[in-house]
DNA sequence: GATGTCGTCATCCTTTCGGATGATTTTACA
DNA sequence: TGTAAAATCATCCGAAAGGATGACGACATC
């Protein structure tokens, strides 16, 4: 977090920096300041927005953790409508939350590309969480990691 | 989430417009690129960290009210019975049957190979009931497609 | 006999997945 | 503060899946 803010600093003075050379140097044409304004102001919002989350997300996992020991005593429960999975399989396989989210993404029908720009991390995360998830649950495909997924309990 | 990003644009544009319209008008003094450039900058970068704080609050809140109703709403048993695929979504679709063999058979995790071996016939004979099935069903993939066919009551 | 549907099979080509492996960074907790 | 578990990202490579297209035979129907 702190080191968050520091790079966010760092970022933007050396931007700002570039930003005064480059004026200077050959980009004087007509409209720079607009184009400038446009520029600086497009990389900031991404990069707030991105930071926003990030900072963020800590936040959610933290709750999603309490979440899990609450749904620990109704314990075994189908439940239908606003789905629960089946926790204790989910412990007992050692499938973390990130990879039942991944899953879940998986059994709606999404590719990793798409699963990727959903939850804002690389493809090869999304893979890594696949590889792990699959092994876990003893599949060798996506379709059959659902399928296991539901019989477990774990999917909708 | 749309409507955050219609705003972002919009806010953005004006911001932009304004700065153009102030620039040429009084505020001419030296080094206005870099002042306007890092004001912008901080703009963004604020109205770009409450986004996503917004973001993500709104998802954070809809976690919440899930736990407090899983824990309140108990069991209801899973029926399991032989299963009877709507015919009347088949139809208008133009599945065949075939096509919703191969489908039961994706559903149910085989690889088109396995399927192939299974059924007696080649895998390129899969691939073209699938891609016909796709088609019909609109899925891009066979996750997709197996999520489609459960919501409408072709498989179980 | 012409037409149409269905099932079968093929080839070519691109995209997506999955496995293996290693590395770095967060986060949680003792 | 150190450590263990999670999460993140990357690269290489082979396998699987998917799209497009053409073809052929069996059957039913008009």
């Amino acid at each position: 977090m702190r080191r968050h803010v520091l790079i966010f600093g760092l970022v933007g003075g050396l931007l700002i920096a570039t930003l005064q050379y480059t004026e200077y140097r050959f980009v004087i044409i007509e409209h720079s300041v607009e184009l400038y304004s446009a520029l600086v102001a497009i990389l900031f919002a991404t990069f707030g927005i991105w930071l926003g989350l990030r900072i963020t997300r800590s936040r959610e996992t933290i709750r999603e953790t309490v979440v899990v020991r609450e749904v620990l005593v109704p314990a075994e429960a189908p439940a239908l409508e606003p789905f629960a999975p089946n926790t204790a399989h989910q412990q007992t396989l050692g499938i973390t939350a990130r990879e039942l989210e991944i899953l879940t993404l998986i059994a709606r029908g999404f590719s990793n590309r798409e699963i990727a720009t959903q939850l804002f991390v690389s493809e090869n995360t999304v893979k890594t969480h696949c590889a792990r998830a699959f092994d876990k649950l003893g599949a060798a495909r996506r379709t059959q990691a659902v399928q296991r997924g539901k019989e477990l309990g774990l999917l909708p």
